[in-house]
DNA sequence: ATTTAGTGGTTTATATATGGATCATAATGG
DNA sequence: CCATTATGATCCATATATAAACCACTAAAT
């Protein structure tokens, strides 16, 4: 069975995976935990987490995120409430938006 | 066909990924861009996007990561030559740690 | 006001990630 | 040096995420 047609991911996206991924795997160490530890309180099983340390971009996010947020690695260094707040923040932002974008039909692309 | 056990996330991450949805949502908006549109750049469907943007963790940690490339929202803000010597720095901070990690046998845990 | 395009929500079929078991190797602690 | 255990890798069955097509609704733009 080839595989058809893989996913591009640009080389930004990949290296960003591969250093939270080499970041997990450090602050598990240093925090002394067996890959089996962490997986175990992630609710995960061993091979996922190590893929994730991997850098394997065909991850959950949630269980990646779970595995960052248990060594330490918050993508956002904040906290929780903090997050909240940012989320509102967001939101409300989002709210002054068009709820929906329109595209010029005629006019062509001002992209470039 | 009843789930039998959903996975369990952290309030933190949920809300991590529930602001990184809601910005890759408004950054699209600010850039004008049809989510059909950055759909197609990140060569995933509409839909994905929609739970993407919706802060779902059940998607490709890859996905996500492209598309919030795409519209300029970066986990590490920093280019991606930094990535790569940040990664760097990682695997030379790993490589100081012992391989595997170790448990004691006999004594009881000390995690609390 | 009307038209048209964007969005959100379905459903279904298919591709594929995940869990679990197993094996080999490596490297730690005694 | 030895025993033990963590790690890395592979395989398979199954759960599930994804793509695609569809619908209804909304909201731009004329």
């Amino acid at each position: 069975m080839p595989k058809v047609s893989a996913r591009a991911y640009s080389r930004y996206s990949l290296e960003a995976i591969t250093l939270l991924g080499s970041l997990i795997r450090a602050a598990r160490k240093e925090r002394k935990m067996t890959a089996q530890e962490l997986a175990d309180r992630a609710g995960i099983s061993r091979g996922l987490l190590q893929r994730i340390e991997k850098g394997d971009p065909k991850c959950e996010l949630g269980a990646t995120m779970e595995v960052a947020t248990l060594v330490g690695v918050k993508l956002f260094d904040a906290e929780a409430t903090s997050l909240t707040k940012h989320i509102l923040q967001t939101e409300a932002k989002l709210a002054l938006l068009p709820k929906s974008v329109r595209k010029k039909v005629k006019v062509a692309d001002d992209d470039f």
